[in-house]
DNA sequence: TTCACCCGATACCGTCCGCGTATCGTCGCC
DNA sequence: GGCGACGATACGCGGACGGTATCGGGTGAA
């Protein structure tokens, strides 16, 4: 007997049909009718009355609903009186305002399901420092793109997405199915603030050499697109994102994809950054994301 | 968050000792401190300080020590009060007064433990009946002995024993590192009452024929043992089983093993047969037992 | 100071359990 | 009498749990 167990009778006696309280809990029917019946073996007790047309409760069934909510109430209090006690575990998400910030809210979920006892904290960073605040200490762990510095990170791949070249749908080459760099060449970019990390700078404004005195200073995703809208400027991000009306991308053959990673300060992390990073890894990798 | 990692830790909490708590809990050290650990991030807090000399508490580690307990012993009172509700479900047992009864013992607390709330009756036949009264409906559930007439029964094997003659060690044959069957032609031989069953009552008695007037009736092991002893007769046993001073065992090579086996009524066990034939099998299977 | 022991942590592996998909049996209901 | 709804069952797979073997570190004794 264990709470699992409980909590399930306690969904199946409220809804007294075993599919909607399948539902309920995010599983099937299947592993419910058989999680129910094995707790009923083990009590040694007819729980319920099962017929096609739906549950009723027995008695015994009465009196372990009744028991089984006090418990679970009390197990939830239980955990609330212990984080009371020591103050709750944080953990600090920085996120990179970009696609990864939609990935990012849909992982905090995941990750607060899974661990009720810790608050969640996101921070969002702007693009002037990829590791969104790892050096510093200012976030526990970065979802975050690649490429950056990453002396004294470790980083883990969640995805590898094609870069593409952000235009006015207005441009000469805003129609072209694909473009190399060598197109892009004499083009007019935006730069990072000074102090930005130079990799990362580098990659984002396509090693655009020469005077950086007329180009414009960006420090966010929205400062970019505004500078390729109103400045006459170009850039590149990854092609998943969503563009705003009067902008188009097109893919850029000859870049190195960018790719969506987790990465955590030094070499091991702690077991609620792992256990982040392991989420997030499920998260990624069938697409079908696991329950919602 | 379940009760069995609450159990854990209690049982550290308590013993200060990784090592002691996991022999109280009958399993290794490494489980367990996996185990603790995992409560400890699944809650958000440190509740242990370990040391190469053992671990304290600390203050949240406290706090859940004394909710838990609470929550533990809440638990129990739901399962005594649920089976109040209904009265115990109950497991009868039924064993044949042999090697059979101290597996029978062993096994009967096994299920126990697995099952705390079905209450679990054992009922000892003689030798008159195999079944141990599984036709009458007396018992749920059988562990005894093959051969007998199983029209109507389901008989699972957990061990095979070779057979043995039981003698004087006196008789002749006493030396003998194994004998035929024809080597005890002629030899007197104890009979069961009549209405025994007919496949098990010929097995035991070597198949003797001849007159069945003279030859001493038994309904128990011991009064075969006596038969033996003071009435001139030969028995036939599972070698397995410990013999009393004066008696010897000298194997029968040319006769099948007695099979040792559990066995119910019908062909589909219900839920409670089916999980005492389990633990049996479980039991039985790599001799190196599941827990004590 | 060094060696040896003790304790908890880690690595690795086998097994069982739990969940999912697919299908069946059965009882109402139209 | 056929159809639909509900719970039960069959089966395959991944993860969790427990086991054995080993490591790292800290303490105490020689």
């Amino acid at each position: 007997m264990d709470l699992r167990s409980l909590r399930y009778f306690v969904a199946v006696a409220e809804e007294r049909h075993f599919g909607r309280a399948a539902a309920r809990l995010h599983m099937t029917q299947p592993p419910l009718s058989r999680a129910v019946r094995q707790l009923e073996t083990d009590l040694g007790a007819v729980l319920l009355d099962r017929s096609p047309t739906g549950v009723a409760l027995t008695a015994a069934g009465t009196v372990l609903y009744d028991e089984a909510r006090l418990l679970l109430e009390q197990a939830e209090q239980l955990r609330a009186r212990v984080t009371a006690a020591t103050g709750p575990a944080t953990l600090t998400i920085g996120t990179l305002a970009d696609s990864a910030q939609q990935a990012g809210t849909r992982l905090a979920a995941a990750f607060r399901r899974r661990h009720p006892g810790v608050e969640v904290r996101v921070r969002e960073a702007d693009l002037t420092d990829p590791t969104t605040g790892l050096r510093t200490g200012l976030v526990d762990v970065a979802l975050t793109r690649t490429p950056f510095d990453d002396t004294g990170i470790t980083v883990h791949e969640l995805r590898a997405d094609p870069v593409g070249v952000v235009l006015r749908t207005d441009d000469p080459l805003a129609g072209r199915a694909a473009v190399r760099l060598s197109d892009l060449a004499g083009r007019r970019w935006f730069r990072f603030p000074d102090g930005t990390d130079p990799v990362w700078s580098a990659y984002w404004t396509g090693s655009a050499a020469g005077s950086a005195a007329d180009r414009p200073v960006v420090r966010t995703i929205n400062e970019c697109l505004q500078a390729v809208l109103w400045s006459g400027t170009i850039g590149l991000g990854p092609l998943a994102d969503a563009l705003p009306e009067g902008l188009t991308s097109v893919p850029v053959t000859d870049m190195p994809p960018s790719r969506l990673v987790v990465a955590w300060s030094g070499a091991d992390p702690g077991p609620l950054v792992r256990s982040f990073a392991r989420i997030a890894a499920a998260l990624f990798r069938p697409e079908a994301a696991p329950d919602r």
